[in-house]
DNA sequence: GGATAGCGGATAGTGCTGCTATCCATTCAG
DNA sequence: CTGAATGGATAGCAGCACTATCCGCTATCC
């Protein structure tokens, strides 16, 4: 397959998947001539993981990149893949010292081992934890710590339920790219469920119009 | 207070207190003089909630500003403000027809009748959710939709979370933009702690370092 | 065998976003 | 009275994900 038809089969143009071989996402075609490349299966699939992350997942060109690079060192343990991917899928970290981020922190280090889980106050996801819970402390909503237990619940089913997923379903030479797709398309889809149940939760409580217009008109 | 103080006081330049005024996201401080305006409580607290919705919740400056313009409209009735801002966080609508879109449009139509949710197949929470699924189709894991009623159980938990807390804790005046700080930061919030939960979870199923490594070294 | 469409490779440019820099005339604080 | 700060406006910048253009070559079709 010339890069022509890849580009057909797949939706993206010729000039980005020159671009994306220069940025490293993806191994540039075998060279059959000089000037003459074909591509396979694999740089097909790979296109379509790549769109999978940008688009659905939000994720950035050079962090793609660098899960990319992970997912291709056969070297690598799982563990490692997968902590590459998690860490590049959270904010930056713009490290403050309020009162308000010094609070999250003590919270978020206290649920973890309230939950007795295996993770570490330093890793990205805590810290991303932390800096969103100092920002809802600013905005007044310190209460909410209140309901971490509950989230943290849900949040363990649906751990649960991607481990019991990528157990029974992947072969194990792809369990690695599974992961991480379940891990970045997971997330978007528990976003989606999230605002269609809180549309629902609050239809169910206050009626389809909602609590303002009950009195109106 | 000057605008001077109110950076100080908030983190935030001076230049792009201006520059959020001029898009629209604050309203401009009280003239007190023909170059010089006071800014009050209501400015800090807005302006540490554009922070908030910027940086932990990744919104777009002019979504934001809708989202503003919606919790500012007193006339608008609860559930529009939070469609507003639920269908913001959303990707941008590809539309597509391709045979997995329609499958995973299938797939959601299902889910949402068989939860007996009061959504739409069209509303943008469900069509991103569309997309998700036909990417992990796309990727050979069609078999994705198998957990999805998992998700759907741990959406629902949080999306009763946080209408308790939001009942609870906001005073009436407040609601509105209580539900906006949940909706938005409590994404963020799960995000971070379904990471670490897959972090512990993979942990106790395979063991710190990972399966790779078992018969390592 | 000659036109033409496509190719690999490289460089420069584009549109969008979230600011940042600079300037100006005015005004407030010490 | 002087120097810092202010409101208002315009222009510029850095990062990102492409996109356009050009080059010399080659596979392909008639």
């Amino acid at each position: 397959m010339r890069i022509g038809e890849l580009s057909r089969r797949t939706g993206v143009s010729v000039p980005t998947i020159k671009y994306y071989v220069r940025e490293g996402l993806m191994p540039p075609g075998e060279l059959t001539s000089p000037n003459q490349a074909s591509y396979g299966e694999a740089h097909e699939r790979r296109l379509r993981l790549i769109r999978a992350l940008l688009d659905v997942g939000g994720m950035k060109v050079a962090d793609i990149a660098d899960v990319l690079a992970a997912i291709d060192d056969r070297e690598r343990p799982l563990h490692k893949v997968l902590g590459a991917a998690a860490d590049l899928l959270g904010g930056a970290n713009t490290e403050q010292d309020d009162p308000e981020e010094v609070a999250a922190r003590a919270a978020v280090t206290d649920l973890i081992s309230r939950r007795g889980w295996q993770t570490y106050e330093s890793s990205p996801a805590a810290a991303d934890l932390s800096r969103a819970l100092a920002a809802m402390a600013r905005l007044g909503h310190g209460a909410f710590v209140e309901v971490l237990d509950d989230y943290a619940d849900a949040a363990e089913e649906v751990a649960r339920a991607d481990l019991a997923y990528v157990d029974r379903q992947v072969a194990v030479e792809d369990m690695v790219e599974g992961v991480v797709i379940g891990t970045v398309l997971g997330e978007a889809v528990f976003s989606s469920l999230r605002r269609m149940a809180h549309v629902d939760a609050s239809a169910k409580l206050y009626g389809t119009d909602g609590p303002r217009e009950r009195k109106a008109k």
